[in-house]
DNA sequence: AGCATTTGTTTTAAGCTTAAAATATTCTGA
DNA sequence: TCAGAATATTTTAAGCTTAAAACAAATGCT
């Protein structure tokens, strides 16, 4: 297959006429696209590796960080999406046994949602796949960088 | 490019128990999120603004910078997303007349893909915006930076 | 107490995205 | 020539995401 034709197609816009005019948007597009790649492969090994989501492991890292039960909410403000997009999480993720939903003792429109015990061991296995996965990506970070 | 990422590791025992462990994760988890919240501003200041989003305007950039019309594989490739994906997006991008599909004469199973002066004139204003935007964004980025 | 406002969650509608299956067409080698 | 492999596109099923509407419950004000 040829998909590694890509150099003499690359060299017409990089080198173009109009480099500093469209320099901020070609660097803000070029972005995009490397942190599109990036997530693409994290999903794609979160899902071969252990047949789950870039979205559901970044509740699950929440939870365990959190070591207690989170309301929806605090989801929702602390992953920074919609509250909406939690509900459908959480519900999917309640299905695999990885968290449960208990109403709140306090404040009857509340949910609390904890890690299961499976979920746990889950989140352990996970962790330690994912962990190594991003550190040989940013191999080339000092500690300095990280910050 | 293993320059210095082993010494660092092995001198941060001083600094907490998990510091180190869960480091990269976190900075992973992290770089995720800021993406995500500058994708949200760019996606909400292009429907704001022209009713638009953003994988429609990386198609007219992609189709404006190309200067002639793509196949619906070309698209798929340089923005390197799933041609499934391009499909859909092409639908509706052509339901704006923003773009038009024509045949290609020399192999039937290809679409060309070529902006509509419409598209066209629709992607000047929008870019301008956009530019402008992305210039506020990334005002404290040097030339050599952006690189 | 009673009514309006606010807050927490879910539902809905629309769009983006992928992988995999289905189609249609072209290419290739016996 | 013609069957099989390769290529280009579309379709399908599933999941993610948002904004906005709908609900439910708590809070505040008079």
């Amino acid at each position: 297959m040829g998909d590694d034709g890509q150099h003499t197609e690359r060299h017409d816009y990089e080198s173009g006429v109009q480099l500093e005019d469209g320099m901020e948007l070609r660097v803000w597009l070029r972005l995009l696209t490397c942190t599109n790649l990036l997530d693409g492969a994290a999903r794609q090994g979160l899902k071969q590796a252990a047949d789950t989501t870039l979205p559901r492991f970044d509740i699950l890292a929440q939870l365990e960080r959190h070591d207690g039960p989170m309301s929806m909410g605090d989801l929702s403000k602390r992953l920074m999406v919609s509250n909406g997009n939690i509900t459908g999480l959480i519900d999917r993720l309640a299905g695999e046994g990885h968290v449960k939903r208990t109403p709140s003792p306090d404040d009857r429109r509340v949910q609390m949602v904890s890690l299961t015990r499976q979920g746990a061991k889950f989140f352990g296995g996970l962790a330690k796949h994912h962990r190594g996965w991003v550190e040989g990506m940013m191999s080339d970070l000092s500690a300095d960088e990280m910050k």
